[in-house]
Parts: structure tokens; sequence; C-alpha cells
DNA sequence: GTTAGCACTCTATGAGTTCGAGTGCTAAGA
DNA sequence: TCTTAGCACTCGAACTCATAGAGTGCTAAC
């Protein structure tokens, strides 16, 4: 268990370093507001919280900088968010100013501001798109052989892919197909239609449609979209400007991740509510291992959900992102929803 | 002027220093096949070769490094470009064996193996958008006050855009107008729908539509598209693999450059027929002092043009990238110009 | 329990050496 | 006249050594 002074020396540590990323030593800490006791009595308290694991020194004579365990236990208990200056407020809400009526569009955006005010990387997540439903399909030939199959979605989401269809096929029965889908699939959400393509259609058109199954296997094919995710990165190279990152191997590695989709789901604890941080090797990636990632959710309407992510060292301002996230999320929730439902 | 043998060191020279990133010295200059004179004499005419301006020395008792004027001569006068490997071959022909119908698929595959080729940055420029033309318009309402927009092109490429409309709008008219815009603006390139639009539309929207200025405000607005280059990167990240760059305030300022899409005109120049190579600071970009950009156009028809880059140290490997950026614009200009017309 | 005092540790910095790769120049040889 | 062997010289890289300074841990006094 912790005194009061240690949480008290703890938690200044802890801002210390962060704001200056150099070890903190004990005379500095008896220099600081609020602390009372001497530079020796606080090299015993220091000395306590290392042996219980809070704190650690790169060198035998070095100041302490905050472990893991010393990092979670600030995040955890000893974190007085920063209330959000209104300069950033401002700086927020221009996305809504502009006439901006893409969901998308928006969360760009928010994901550029987001990295400029912090000077970490953000990844935005968008909704599911696979969640939305079909509001209208259409077919547009484009020569003898190829015709692109668009898909818009109740959210404005336009999918579109090009295939090929046989050369000689009678126009009209494209014309004849399309009518049948939309017949059929409008309100389907996306990650149903393959499913509901075959099932509910596959009958209707073999009636009638001459030559149904080639236009209609290539056609299931396109709509067979690899599941792109709906996220967006602000500030890629805010790594670079971290002092915490001088390895180019290791800032190589980090970016690699970034770079590549697919490490979304482990970098964002997906479907997880609220606010998380999760401080260096607390990170399901190894080249996050020097990284703290704070994410938080927030919602379009009832269903929908997105996150959003702030990648920066461990020794990042947990108090001022803290609060900025929470406020990014409220807003975006506020703002998205009222687009969403009011149209 | 320069003698047979001065030519031959300079040559020699180039391609050590290309190969080993090290000033290179009269001895080791020695022991390479080809040439027969002794250190001391290659000293000599490595301080002529100096003397006119084609090396230089790190400091003054070093070895000698290749100058701007040196690498620009070398390209001009001393390359002699290395056959393509089939291996390499195989892998770039590989994006033509799946059956991808989409030209900016096959672009942006070919953009990531380029860069795993040759461990540079790639930059694939795909034919101006705007050159395509309408193959169809259609609005797809979505809400009482939203709907979205969509142009297909002759090429498959699809663009869309949400806009606001008239919350109380008649069906009908989006209809009248969706239909009326087809029959005029089938076959306008894109660059000309804004004009063509006011021209030649305004005036029988007029009459068949009631209220039609609000609605078309709106359309025309959402039209006027944020002309977005078709440009697709491959190896972004391996510039950090190049020992060349060890600076992290340069590698930031390059990748900055690289990551806003606006400086692709002073990176890529545009319009230029056939292979061209840019060596330290004959780039436009100060951020692109110490690269040298290769560059090649590809054609698609008879009109359209690509254009492909690679972007690599000064001290790059001419030979194989000229001779496998040769391959690659054929190899593009046939397969997408068969993709295209075989349409 | 707190603190002043002090010996000790370790890093960072800078000066001084040495080593080796490479140069430029000179003078002899072809 | 061109080429080359020889040699003194230069400079950076790597290493050692000394010093200063920040910081610790411990002891003993308050």
């Amino acid at each position: 268990m912790l005194t009061e002074r240690q949480l008290l020396i703890l938690k200044v540590t802890v801002n210390d370093y962060i704001q200056s990323a150099q070890p903190v030593g004990s005379n500095q800490l008896a220099k600081k507001p609020g602390i009372t006791s001497s530079s020796a009595t606080i090299r015993n308290e220091l000395a306590e919280l290392e042996g219980q694991g809070y704190l650690e020194k790169t060198h035998t004579s070095s100041g302490r900088i905050p472990s893991q365990k010393g990092y979670r236990y600030y995040v955890d208990h000893l974190l007085t968010p920063n209330p959000v200056p209104q300069q950033d407020i401002v700086q927020l809400r221009s996305v809504f100013e502009e006439k901006v009526t893409e969901t998308e569009e928006i969360i760009k955006r928010s994901a550029g501001i987001l990295s400029e005010l912090t000077n970490y990387t953000s990844i935005l997540l968008g909704p599911d798109i696979r969640k939305h439903t079909v509001k209208k399909l259409s077919i547009v030939p484009l020569s003898p052989g190829m015709a692109v199959a668009i898909i818009v979605t109740d959210s404005g989401h336009v999918e579109n892919r090009v295939f090929s269809i046989p050369p000689d096929l009678d126009p009209s029965d494209i014309e004849k197909m399309v009518n049948i889908l939309n017949e059929r699939l409008i309100g389907v959400p996306l990650h149903d239609l393959h499913k509901r393509l075959e099932q509910e259609t596959l009958a209707l058109l073999r009636q009638h449609i001459e030559r149904y199954g080639e236009l209609f296997r290539t056609f299931q094919q396109a709509l067979l979209l690899p599941h792109t995710d709906n996220v967006y990165y602000g500030g890629k190279l805010n790594i670079l400007k971290q002092p915490d990152f001088h390895d180019i191997q290791k800032i190589r590695e980090l970016m690699d991740v970034m770079e590549e989709g697919k490490h979304i789901p482990e970098i964002l604890p997906i479907g997880a509510q609220g606010l998380q941080i999760r401080i260096g090797s607390e990170n399901a990636l190894a080249a996050m291992e020097d990284c703290s990632v704070i994410t938080v959710s927030y919602d379009i309407g009832d269903e929908q959900m997105g996150s959003i992510a702030i990648v920066g060292p461990k020794r990042m301002d947990y108090r001022r992102i803290v609060s900025l996230l929470d406020y990014v999320s409220g807003d975006l929730s506020k703002e998205l929803t009222r687009l969403f439902q009011g149209k």
C-alpha cells in the first residue's frame, strides 16, 4: 500500500517525466509546489516506490522514470484530466462549421485535427460499412464485356466494382436483373448481401433471365468485396517528432504496422465501450511495446459505433489526451447522430 | 573533355559508390577488373575528375564520391542498363495473371510490387480521371433532405457525392432532372462537366422543374469535385531502409512531401514523354535535394497517359531502375490499352 | 519520522592518442 | 611524356583517460 505522500510523489514524478522526458531526481522533486519534504525524505520514498515496482532507474545513480506498473497506477488512480482548452474546442468544432455532409469526410478531418492538436498519431475508425443497408443497386454496362455494379447504402456510402459480363448479353436482361435485385435487396445490410443474393434472388433470376448463371456468378463475385475497414489516420508522421523514438528500426516497425490496415483489430480494442488506455506491452503488437494507445468509442444513432485512438509514446500526455478524447467522442456522437438521423 | 581512362574511372567509381555507399579510394579502384593502371595513376585521374567537378571528397583525405555533375554525366553517358531479371518480370506480370478488371487496382498493385523489387518508394500516377467521359449520371435520394449524386465514367470509375436537397422536393422532379442531365451530358469529359452543366442544361431544367434553382445549385456544387489525383504509392517506408537517410528531420520533410498529395506535380514532371532522371537539386522540391527521381510515362489507348516514378537516394541503382521502369512502362501500356480498348 | 551530510556511482563531455585509409607530390623509370 | 613507386601528410574513427555534475544510499543527528 502507498501512503499519501508516496502517491503525491508518484504523481508528480510521472507528470514531470511526461513533460520533460528526463529522469526525475529527488532535488528536482523537492522544488515542486505541493511537495514540502526535503530531498532526503523524497529519496527514501522514491526508493520505496522503486521497491514496489512503480518507478525505475536507467542506471545506478540516475533519477527515476515511471515503470509500466507506475504508468498504469497513474492512469488508474492519479490522473486528473485537464479541461479541454477553448482553443482546441474551436478547432475541433471547425469540422462541423463547414457544410460537410459525408460521415467519412467528417471522420477523416477529425483525424487530421486530432493529430495536429496532440502531435501524436490518431486513428479513427468509422462505423462498420457492412452494417449499412442497401438503398439502391444498379449495373451500368460499360462495353460489350464489362459493366460496373454500384451499391448505394442508406448512409450515402457508394460501393462500386467493375466486373465482366457475357459479351453478347441482352441489355434488357441486365435491366431485368437489376429490377429484381432492387425489389428484393433494398434494406438488406451489406454483410448479408452475399447470402441473401443467393437465397432469395437466384430462383427468381433463373425464371426471368436467359443465361442468368454466367451473369449472376460474376456479379456475385463482384459483390464479395474485400472488407475494407473504414479507417482514417491522422499524423502518421508525428511519430518522427517524438524524442522517445530515435531508433529508425523501431520507427519502421511501428509505421509498418500502421501502414498495413490489417493490424487495426490489434491496435484498437474493437467493441470496447468508453475510454481505454493500453500502456506499453499491454498492447497486443510487439512493435507497439514502447507506445501507449488511448481509445474511446463513439456512437452514431443507436446501433452503430466507431472508435478513436491516439497512439503516442508511453510518456504520453495522458491528462490532456484523455479529456480531449472524451470531448471528441461526445461531440462526434452528437453530431454524427444528428446527421444520420436527421436525414 | 575526358579521356577514355577518365570515363572508365568515373563509371567504375560511381558504380562502386552506388553499391557500397562508401567513398571510393584509388587502391580500391586499382583492384577492379578492367582497370589496369596503378593506384598512383588513378590518383592523378581522380584529382583531374575532381578538378572538373565530377567527383567530390567528403574531407581532405577521403576517397571520392560522385558530385551532382558526376551523377548527371554518369546517367547521360555512362549508363549501361542491366537487363531485367526473369524473376522480376515474373513478379511484375503477376498483376495481370489474376483477373483484375480495374485500372486503378492494377496500378495500385504495380506500385506495391515496384517498391518491393527496388526497395525504393514508387509513385504511380494513373490517367487523369477528368479526361474520362460521363457514361451515366444518377441521383439517389437518401432521406427528405439528402441525396447522393453518382457519376459513372466510360472507364468504369465511379464518383459520388452526398449533397443536400430541398426537403420537400418532389421525387419526380429529381427523376426529371436526372433524365435531362443524362440526355445532355453523356459523353462529356468530367473536366467540362461543370461548364456544360451550366451552358446546356440550365435552361432546360428551368422549363421542366419547379424550384430547379435550389436543386441545381447544390447539385452543381456537389459536382465541383476537388480534383483528386489518381495517384498510388508503394513502399513509402522504404526511405527508412536507406542508409543515406539517417537524419530524422530530413526523413520527416521528405515523407511529409509524399504524404500530402499536393506536391505530385512537383515530383513528377507531368506531360514529359519517355524516361526522365532528376538528380538531387534538379528536383523542384527542397526536401528532395538528396533524392533522385526516375520517371517514365506510359500510355493507355491513344490519348491517356500515366506516369511511374521511383524515388530513392541520389546513390540509386540507376542501371537497374532504368531498365525496370522501361519494362514496366511498356508492359503497363500494353496491358492497360488492351483492357481499356478491349471493353 | 525527518533531514543534513557525505561518500559513492554513473553518465556525459572533452582532450589526447593511435590507427588506418587515403591523398598529393616528387622523383625515378618506361 | 606518361606511369608508377615511395613517402610525408591529413583527417576521421575509435579508444582511453580525466573531470564535472547529477543523483543515489546510508548514517547519524534532530
